[in-house]
DNA sequence: ACCATTATTTAACTTTTGGTCAATAAGCCC
DNA sequence: GGGCTTATTGACCAAAAGTTAAATAATGGT
């Protein structure tokens, strides 16, 4: 219906006119274009949330809008896709042996556990997708928290017990659940500080690091747990 | 140009046709609709982000988009303002007064203060938008922290200091600050597993409250400084 | 060196959406 | 009750943004 003759004639004048040569077109295998496209969409969208626009995502990476939909059908694929791969190549199963491992002792563990799981949890874009996915539809977040709430804090509250002297195999006890939530809040808001607030959270000349920060907090989580269950 | 035949169509047949009585046009004092758009705005805002759709939040109130640009010359005016105002009506000056108390102990201090700006922050409107504009512009998130860097958490670090039986007056270390804000960051990520994850945090039959939870997790902090803080 | 395949682009269409404005009518004052 | 003010609407616009289809051109195989 509408001839939009002013948007074309500003398009190409602008950007890429006759004169110029145009940029060699550059052909793929469809794994690897793919592959380009999902990581880029991951970046893309940690950045700018999943509203985020398609024809920005594409420029970044230097070629259309319009091929997304040669690898994905909507952007809603693109998206369930970005969840997917963030979910599948963030959680490790080896937290799970590392806990259970019979030569380390419970502050050991811990200690092992949360500076790993803040390596890789603790990143721009797993922080910032995951609270995206909690703001709106829960995708990932509810999977995310499945995952820890059946394999981890059970090992977890475990290991904590054993440091307590106990070894009762009882469920956790909301009481529990909740002085450890308190300790894995206080290590997820070191990122959510980082890359949501967008705070340094410390200065570049102090010798403090996160590894030094959970440390502490872990320490601090296992003197009180002590001293708040140990005593009946 | 383009006709739009159907969608108008659609539009009238689906909702408003010419037999249904046309619904009552009220007409509100300024200042009252004024605030019933900004009220909205924030529980819609809240819900659906900043990038939500003006047409679907005046839905909601029974009104046209159009009737926002009586009042909000732009959408960023609006968004604007809503940040305004869920800040202003949120930071209460009296937690200063608060942690100055000289009748209070630091334990009853600390619990007081958690215990209220829980109530008062880690609502559903609070918690979201501020993660919002963190995650987009910082334009509230910013400017919260600094209220809660410059005015609270050197209240904190005295009360913790005035704890572990030191009254050094001397600026708060990054160690001292880093244990505090993992007591800080696990208390607000209360709120964010329940309004950003949907998560709720423990069942109805339990009795465990909010309440018991912050002194549970105060104590654990202060028990905890002062095991690392008191050892010389 | 050519051909077939298909990755990639160009150009369109459609719907959505922020924003404008003249027309309408609710409430208030006399 | 009539008229004035202005809150409110409805129709509209233009740009943004998702989606599609035909045209183009790299690349690999023969």
């Amino acid at each position: 219906m509408s001839f939009n003759l002013e948007s074309s004639l500003r398009n190409t004048s602008v950007e890429s006119s006759a004169v110029m040569p145009s940029p060699i077109r550059r052909r793929m295998s469809t794994t690897d274009r793919k592959r380009q496209l999902l990581d880029g969409a991951i970046k893309f969208f940690a950045r700018h949330g999943i509203e985020g626009q398609l024809r920005n995502l594409t420029k970044d990476l230097g070629v259309t809008h319009s091929l997304l939909y040669h690898y994905f059908p909507t952007k809603d694929a693109l998206i369930k896709a970005v969840y997917e791969d963030v979910f599948e190549s963030r959680w490790k199963s080896e937290w799970e042996d590392l806990l259970d491992d019979q030569k380390l002792s419970p502050e050991e563990k811990l200690n092992a556990f949360y500076i790993d799981y803040s390596d890789t949890v603790l990143t721009y874009e797993f922080v910032r997708i995951l609270i995206f996915s909690g703001l709106s539809d829960h995708s990932i977040s509810d999977r995310f928290f499945e995952m820890l709430r059946s394999r981890l804090l059970p090992r977890l509250i475990r290991e904590t017990r054993k440091y307590c002297d106990s070894h009762s195999r009882t469920k956790p006890t909301q009481r529990e659940l909740e002085l450890l939530m308190g300790l894995h809040g206080g290590i997820f808001y070191i990122g959510m500080r980082r890359w949501v607030y967008g705070q340094a959270i410390y200065e570049s000349s102090n010798t403090t690091t996160d590894q030094e920060i959970i440390q502490d907090r872990v320490r601090s989580y296992l003197i009180s747990a002590k001293s708040i269950f140990s005593i009946k």
